[in-house]
RNA sequence: GGCCGAGUGGUUCAGUCGGUUAGAACGCCGGCCUGUCACGCCGGAGGUCGAGGGUUCAAGUCCCUUCUCGGUCGCCA
């Protein structure tokens, strides 16, 4: 016995007419349109064929099975008297002489109608993935995450860097996100961490003098999820270069990434090489927001000299004020109260707005409070009769916040601001090495400890020698940014020991600090390691942005749920009470279920 | 952990000011139908309204508690 298919669902033309086909696929429906007349459809990956019953005895035999049932259909191609130009297969049918069952479905009501998955409840969906993903829409994300995937592995490879894959059983890395942990049997006591990215691995491959490395590499980090951030596991494009520094890190993406977000995304535009830098600080002013959408043709400017003294609390305490001009606006007042709602859920503060009416005088929201100064307001920004002006004040990261959150929005809502249908990226530099922690009140590690500061050795000993300030060193630490969506991160690395353990020494921490944390990156770089640098664009959020997907869990084939389950699997499940005994761990206090 | 939203036949939803027998669409079952393709027409089954408590003559609806899911903030070097 052979299952054999002689042609997929998706390839019977006109031409075939005649032939005697075998097809396989799942039961999708049946149309009965007489007495001993029906329509059979029959879906399998690659689309689907219409199989024609004409007689009593197949009629009886389609009726009793379920649909969704896998079938074998031999029979012969014939012209369809009523074609249907919707489908591609739509000018032919089969006429089957035989219809075999090749696996029962055995209930007849699905937890969902197939090819409305997509409307179903989240939690029954994952739970049966394996019928949602029959759902040739659901299953469209998959396919084409795996094309992006290959032409990834394609253009790196054809850039010279060789895919080395790293261990998934790893050692607790001491900063960073919350580890997941694994037990070890062998040593009682101790765990293995799984990686939350192969950062130290892959620095440790420059060091042994691997020229250029990526990896479709899986990540693991125990945090809280997002719309766009899945549980437990996400997939990077980790790539990293020696010899190298930041421009040749950005050339390489300016040359991988455009033409596959062109090829495989929703738009066909994508920005071209040189991508838009953009420092930190300016980003934060101008936008907002280190992941600003650049699609979007506001920008933020700094208004708190204009209102200095006004009478309005809000505005007249802030220590910062920000206003957006929005030209042509076309928002009812009904419009802009739902966006001015919208911007304090997400941001967490109340933004205000006026506007230069058709008649020319300042009205609406906070308008009366700038009656005074009416002449300045409108010559310093600039403003034309039908102009919106959204204001933020507050506190410095307060007011950028909103403003920030108020810029998206407003693109989002005027479309005479925002061009929607093309991706443009850009960079972040010039990020800060340094802050100043909120709890400690000290000077801390902005990011990651272990980026280049922008200058090396001689801005540290400088600052040391406080002739600079320490808050003013950047790193060469840059954000791949694209439509609002930040990709990634990525640095040139601080691959020098004496470099290393004086940007430790700046936030009070020494050589020991390094050693203990880092041993193996730190021992390493002390037998000569060569510059390099290196990011890791996220796959998962790439494809997301590439299908137009507003959840992360579209783009993934099995994902979690927002509490990291897979009600599918029954993930996390409790074990035997042997092999906890054999991993040497006891359960104490209060447990599920 | 905070805040917001949702939970009603198999599925997606409606359900007014608290008031009679909780509706619709799709799906399912039965019947009719020889060119359908979201087939059509007729009929039918299927609900302890997430759970628990309270107010009331009367609760899907109001109040309290709780569970679950989603969004968001915290968190994510």
């Amino acid at each position: 016995m052979t299952q054999n298919r002689t042609h997929t669902c998706n390839e019977l033309r006109i031409e075939n007419v005649g032939e005697k086909v075998r097809i396989v696929g799942w039961m999708e429906n049946v149309r009965e349109v007489g007495s001993n007349f029906a329509f059979v459809v029959v879906r399998d990956f690659y689309g689907t064929t219409q199989v024609v019953i004409e007689d009593e005895k197949l009629m009886a035999q389609v009726k009793g099975i379920n649909k969704e049932s896998t079938i074998a259909v031999d029979g012969l191609v014939r012209e369809r008297a009523s074609k249907n130009p919707k489908q591609a297969t739509g000018d032919i049918e089969v006429v089957p002489e035989k219809i075999e069952v090749l696996g029962k479905c055995r209930y007849n009501e699905l937890p969902f109608e197939i090819n409305r998955s997509r409307e179903a409840d989240e939690t029954q969906r994952l739970r049966y993935r394996y019928l949602d993903l029959r759902n040739p829409a659901v299953k469209q994300n998959i396919i084409l995450r795996c094309n992006v995937v290959a032409a990834l592995r394609q253009a790196m490879t054809e850039h010279g860097f060789l895919e080395i894959t790293t261990p998934i059983l790893t050692a607790s890395s001491p900063e960073g996100a919350r580890d997941y942990l694994v037990p070890a049997r062998k040593h009682p006591g101790k765990f293995y961490a799984l990686p939350q990215a192969p950062q130290q691995f892959k620095q440790l491959l420059m060091t042994a003098g691997f020229d250029r490395y990526f990896q479709i590499a899986p990540c693991f980090r125990d945090e809280d999820a997002r719309g766009d951030r899945s549980p437990g596991e996400f997939y990077q494009l980790d790539m990293e270069m020696a010899f190298a520094d930041q421009d040749d890190v950005f050339a390489v993406l300016e040359d991988v990434l455009p033409p596959i977000f062109a090829k495989f995304g929703t738009y066909n535009i994508a920005s071209t090489a040189p991508f838009r830098r953009i420092p930190y600080l300016e980003a934060m002013d101008k936008y907002g927001s280190d992941k600003p959408d650049l699609r979007i043709d506001l920008t933020v400017q700094d208004i708190s000299a204009l209102v200095a003294g006004v009478d309005f609390a809000p505005l007249a305490e802030a220590n910062v004020v920000k206003a957006i001009v929005v030209s042509d606006c076309a928002l009812t007042r009904k419009n802009i109260d739902k966006l001015c709602a919208d911007v304090e859920v997400q941001a967490g503060y109340k933004p205000y707005w006026f506007r230069l009416d058709d008649s020319g005088e300042l009205s609406g929201g906070i308008a009366k409070f700038l009656a005074d100064r009416k002449e300045q307001v409108v010559t310093a920004l600039g403003l034309k009769p039908g102009c919106l002006v959204g204001v933020a004040a507050g506190a410095k990261e307060a007011a950028q916040k909103t403003a920030g959150v108020m810029r998206k929005m407003l693109g989002a809502a005027c479309p005479n601001h925002m061009d929607k249908e093309r991706y443009e990226f850009c960079w972040i530099v010039d990020f800060p090495m340094y802050e100043i922690g909120e709890e400690s009140g000290e000077l801390e590690f902005c990011h990651n400890p272990f980026s280049m500061p922008s200058g090396g050795l001689d801005v540290l000993l400088k600052a040391e020698r406080g002739e600079i300030d320490p808050l003013s060193i950047t790193a060469d630490q840059y954000d791949l940014v694209c439509n609002g969506v930040e990709l990634s991160s990525g640095a040139v690395r601080n691959h020098d020991p004496e470099i290393m353990i004086k940007a430790f020494e700046m936030v009070r921490l020494g050589e020991e600090d390094v050693k203990k944390k880092f041993p193996a990156m730190y021992n390493a770089f002390c037998y000569g390691a060569p510059p390099h640098a290196g990011i890791a664009p996220g796959v998962d959020r790439m494809v997301m942005l590439l299908s137009g997907e507003e959840s992360i869990r579209e783009v993934i084939p099995f994902p979690m749920n927002k509490n990291a389950q897979d009600i599918m699997m029954g993930a996390p499940s409790t074990v035997e009470q042997k092999q906890l005994d054999e991993l040497h761990i006891a359960i104490v206090g209060e447990t599920e279920e």
